[in-house]
DNA sequence: ATGACTATTTATAACGC
DNA sequence: TGCGTTATAAATAGTCA
């Protein structure tokens, strides 16, 4: 993104992807920690790098408070089940078809495809 | 951090905080996305605004994916973590089993739930 | 508050060692 | 393989519509 503008595709030289994986990874994590004081909110990333030399997973800001985090978030609807069955149930749903999709994409090893549809959810 | 330089602490104006927190939680969503398909490794955030109105957390690539890849790291040895790495087609097959048996889990739970539901409607 | 618009600060791709 | 440096691309704080 600096001397050239660069299209957002897997980086296939080994060399390069690592240092961009690093550089990335650093700032990544920076940015973070900056919007989780900021707006004081609770944040966390993780990236991990399988398959690379030295992999150590990188998390923000602990193992813990990720987990934490996001065990957090996963029983939301577990605890708004007792009170609401109906939307239970079609949060059931819809989180089995999502799943389902989901597991269908990562059999076929499409990960990109997923990556984009998860991104565009979000923006 | 632009027309002027800016300290790294809590904003305490509302209105600046939330703007600060829609624009940058959009461009951070947006980095683990990109680092994500650049570099062809796994990665999530999870950014939530309690005590904001329109708090829904976000999560990127999903709640399950996060949840996946941060419990995934949690049950690894520490030495399988620190040392060695599985090679991204272990990798993948572990992920694709995780995830069959998270499907199990949620299936039966929406079995569990339209149960409750259907005897609702009984009473 | 929601979106567009800069002036600046940051992030970073390509080099250089 | 790793670090600095530098020229660009991105992000973004403050502002206005």
């Amino acid at each position: 993104m600096a001397r050239k503008k660069t299209k957002v595709v897997y980086i296939t030289d080994d060399v390069t992807r690592r240092r961009t994986f690093a550089k990335r990874k650093r700032c990544l994590l920076k940015k973070v920690y900056e919007l989780s004081v900021l707006c004081g909110v609770p944040a966390c990333a993780v990236v991990t790098a399988p398959g690379e030399p030295n992999n150590q997973p990188e998390i923000w800001p602990s193992i813990f408070d990720a987990d934490n985090l996001i065990g957090r978030l996963r029983d939301l609807p577990a605890s708004a089940r007792d009170k609401h069955d109906l939307d239970q149930e079609r949060f059931l749903s819809k989180e089995v078809e999502r799943l389902k999709e989901q597991l269908g994409r990562l059999e076929k090893g499409n990960r990109e495809a997923e990556a984009k549809v998860a991104l565009m959810r979000c923006l």
